[in-house]
DNA sequence: ACAGATGTAATCATTCAGATTACTTAATGG
DNA sequence: CCATTAAGTAATCTGAATGATTACATCTGT
């Protein structure tokens, strides 16, 4: 959802966007889009003004954006969540294995961000472009 | 979960373990690791047998077992999930942006994995007895 | 001042993983 | 051979998380 937003934003280059808009395009609710946008703004990827004719806009360019950093801004939790209740510390493995996990998932972790971080906004806003082409061949 | 269950039959190095006492490890239920030791087995991960005196066993070296393996017997799902709505078709972005999104999320996902089948469960093994090591130094 | 937009709180709905109980099925030991 | 032990499995419950919805306060440009 939070790729989708600042695609949007990114296709509208500069233009401000409402987040009914936005809505729109995700198929949510506003209020949804301006939650997501809190994170977004935080992270300060975008830009947004309050009242009449106000909106979103990306504070970067889509190519100084990548897709790690959208992760990061949205995504607080770890992915590797872990368990509601804590492993028998008497037994020998129980007693460690998180700690031992935690390790690993950190580092599988960091290697998606890695893999996220390869992809710019602006390499999601031409696939859309060439998608858009596309459609327009097929019914012109 | 799954980790900590592979773990414990790492540690008992062949000998058939019951749920359960994996349960007790993990502080779950038995069948909670019930379920999950079919995940495994479909996985040819782990041999169990039925009836008195039985239980669950590593079908192959801990050397042999790596997390990769071990993450995709368990996760069926995606994960980067779809979001519940459908985008909004009639939007250029809307209409494309899933299937661009999906090609990047199976490579992010895909990276993570190369990254957990660097570690196997003889990996965890030594990390866990290298722990227990230090604990009885602590505490003779 | 007002219209249009965001910020934000409160509540509801849905989904999902795990927890629990109960019962059936299978294999082993005496 | 039968009693015991443990897995397979179904049904149901709970709690957490995410998104949906409604409502209202606040800000800002015309």
């Amino acid at each position: 959802m939070a790729v989708h937003v600042l695609a949007v934003l990114a296709y509208k280059e500069g233009d401000r966007v409402t987040s009914k808009f936005l809505a729109g395009s995700v198929n949510t609710n506003p209020v949804i889009v301006r939650r997501l946008l809190l994170s977004l703004q935080k992270a300060r990827l975008v830009e947004t003004c309050k009242g009449a004719g106000a909106g979103s806009r990306l504070s970067r360019s889509p190519r100084r954006i990548n897709l790690a950093e959208v992760y990061r801004s949205v995504e607080d939790t770890e992915s590797f969540a872990s368990p509601a209740r804590k492993p028998n510390a008497d037994c020998p493995v129980g007693h460690c294995i998180l700690e031992a996990l935690s390790r690993l998932f950190a580092s599988a972790q960091q290697a998606m961000e890695q893999d996220l971080a390869r992809t710019t906004l602006a390499d999601v806003l031409a696939a859309v472009k060439v998608s858009e082409e596309c459609a327009g061949k097929k019914a012109p």
